[in-house]
DNA sequence: TTGCAATACATAGCTTCGCAATGCATCAAT
DNA sequence: ATTGATGCATTGCGAAGCTATGTATTGCAA
């Protein structure tokens, strides 16, 4: 979630399609299991929220990173990293730095 | 920890050091987080549990993998490296082939 | 113009998980 | 004899995962 909020603002709807596009169809999370997550970030202080008018001329809920969010994603990051090189390891692939 | 038990059957104390070498002491595990999963994963049928003497003279509880464990750290290990490339689209990461 | 699919956000609630705290026993070395 | 390392186990709380469900709007096709 930080990662895609990393690429710039954007709103429920539009996050669930952004990660379906990236994972080339295989992630395909649902709206109940998403904004649970986006309110948590928020309460935490990783993220704002702000309704705003699209061109389209539809209420959304944007969300963007908030400088918390953003250390917090880096040291999510490095964690992944660490578990994924250890995991490399007994499954023989590229270590990925960090 | 199906990954390390696929290298061969092991045992609680042995996969905490394990984890910890193969992560560069990255990753500590502790023994009250180990056992509830070993005793989770044995009564989901993917480990089989065995008391036995180690040749130190002492008992201890090797776990190994049985056929369901193996096709589902399969599974896993797709859902990871689906995720990981995913997060490596945002990352600017070099995919790792299934 | 009506009805359906897609868009858009929200919450309730059950189940599971993560993890610290705690307890107990054995073994080796000092 | 005591300490630190080895070795397994359970309890229990808070957090997270995810499904089900509710509501409203928009756009398009029948």
């Amino acid at each position: 979630m930080l990662s895609i909020l990393a690429e710039g603002e954007s709103y429920g709807y539009a996050i669930i399609q952004r990660v379906r596009e990236l994972s080339a169809e295989e992630i395909q999370w649902t709206d109940g299991m998403l904004y649970p997550v986006l309110h948590r970030l928020e309460r935490d202080e990783l993220i704002t929220a702000e309704w705003r008018q699209a061109e389209s001329g539809r209420e959304r809920k944007y969300y963007r990173l908030t400088t918390k969010g953003r250390s917090s994603l880096k040291e999510e990051k490095a964690n992944w990293l660490t578990v994924h090189n250890t995991l490399g390891k007994l499954w023989n692939l590229q270590p990925v730095s960090t």
